[in-house]
DNA sequence: GTCTATACATCGATAGAC
DNA sequence: GTCTATCGATGTATAGAC
C-alpha cells in the first residue's frame, strides 16, 4: 500500500498523488506492468474511479511522461549556469544524465518508447521539446552552430545514458566520461571551421 | 498467413519455422505485440501445441534471441576485413549499425528489453558476447588498449543506432557520422599516450 | 465522485483426451 | 504431437445506486 487517496484534497492534488502512485509501481514492476487495478489497489480506490481522473490508461501514461519532462524542465530551468559557455553546457547535460539515470521507469517513458501503441499527446511532446531546445541553446551559445554536431553530441550523452542504465545501473562506467568527450567534440566540430 | 507448418519437416526445422514466422509477426505487430494466438494461427496450428516447441513465451523470446544475435555473429564472421587495422573497425561497426537498424523488431530484442520480465538466458546471452567480443577485438588491433575507450566507442555506436531509428528511421542523419567518429575517437585516447 | 457489478475482449498457461 | 476446453489474469468500458 502506498497510501490511501486523500479524498478531501483538491482533485489536481488528487490527480498528482495518482500519478506519484503510479511512479512508484512503475518502478517496482516496469511501466508496461503497470496495471489500472493495481494502481488503484494502491490507492484504495476502485478501478473504474480511476476513469474520473484519466479517461483512458494511454492518457494516463500520456500525464506521465509530460509529467517527468516538466520535472526535467524544471531541473534545467533551475541550474545555475557557469558563465563559461563549455562549462554550461557540461553542467546541463551532467544534469540531464543525472535526471534520466535516477528513476528507472522514468528513463524509459521519456526517452524511450515502452509502451507499444504509447505515443504521446502533441502537447506533451512539446515539454519534451523544451527540453531538447534547452540543450541546444547551450550547445550553440557553446560554438556549436552546425545541426549535425548537436545531433552527434546528443546522439553520445543517449548513448552513455542507455550503456550506463542497461549495463551498470547505479555507477560510473559510462557517465563518468562525459565531460571528456564534451570537451572532445567541441574542439572538433564536423568542419574544422579554423 | 505466413504458412502451414509442415509436420513432415525435422523438429529442428519446424522450430526454425516457427521462429521465423515469430520475426515476421515481430516486425509487423511488434516484439511485444507477439501474441502466441497470432503466432500459431500464421503457422494454422493451435495455440497450445507451440508449448511443444518453446516451454514458455519468454522461452520463445529467448530462442528469438539468441537466433538474432547467430544471425549478427556470422555476418561479422563473414566479413572481409581490409588489413589496416582503423579500415578494419569502420568495416565491423558498419556491419553492426546496418545489422541492427535493418529490422526493427530484432534491434529492439537485441539491443534493448522491450519485454518486461524477460531476461536472455545465459547459455543465449553468451552469443551476444561473442558478437561483443568480437568487435573489441578489431578495436584492440587498431590500438585501442584502454577497456574505457571501448566502452565509449561502443556507446557512441549505440547512440548513433538509437537515434537513426527512434528519430530518423530509413534515413541516415546520425549514421553518415559512424566514421568521422571512430576517427575521431581513435585519434583520441583517454590518456593522450604519445 | 465513488462505488459495485458486469460485460467483452485479450492474453499466457494448463489439463486431459486422442 | 496435437487438439479442445478451460482457467485466471489483464484492459476497456458501461450501467446504475448512493
Amino acid at each position: 500500500m502506498i497510501g490511501k487517496l486523500d479524498r478531501s484534497a483538491s482533485r489536481e492534488d488528487r490527480t498528482a498523488a495518482i500519478l506519484d502512485a503510479a511512479w512508484v509501481l512503475a518502478g517496482r514492476d516496469g511501466v508496461a506492468g503497470l496495471t489500472l487495478r493495481g494502481l488503484a489497489r494502491e490507492l484504495d480506490l476502485s478501478q473504474p474511479s480511476l476513469y474520473e481522473y484519466f479517461e483512458s490508461k494511454h492518457a494516463l501514461y500520456d500525464a506521465l511522461f509530460a509529467d517527468g519532462n516538466r520535472q526535467l524542465l524544471g531541473r534545467l530551468e533551475n541550474l545555475r549556469l557557469p558563465t563559461d559557455p563549455r562549462r554550461a553546457v557540461k553542467v546541463v547535460l551532467r544534469a540531464f544524465v543525472e535526471f534520466a539515470l535516477a528513476d528507472e521507469a522514468r528513463r524509459q517513458l521519456l526517452f524511450h518508447r515502452p509502451i507499444p501503441g504509447f505515443v504521446p499527446s502533441p502537447e506533451s511532446y512539446a515539454i519534451a521539446e523544451a527540453v531538447l531546445a534547452r540543450g541546444v541553446d547551450v550547445l550553440e551559445a557553446a560554438g556549436v552552430d552546425d545541426p549535425a554536431d548537436v545531433d552527434c553530441i546528443i546522439a553520445m550523452v543517449a548513448g552513455l545514458i542507455d550503456s550506463q542504465a542497461s549495463n551498470d545501473p547505479g555507477g560510473t562506467r559510462w557517465t563518468r566520461h562525459l565531460d571528456r568527450l564534451v570537451d572532445l567534440y567541441l574542439d572538433n566540430p564536423r568542419k574544422d571551421a579554423r
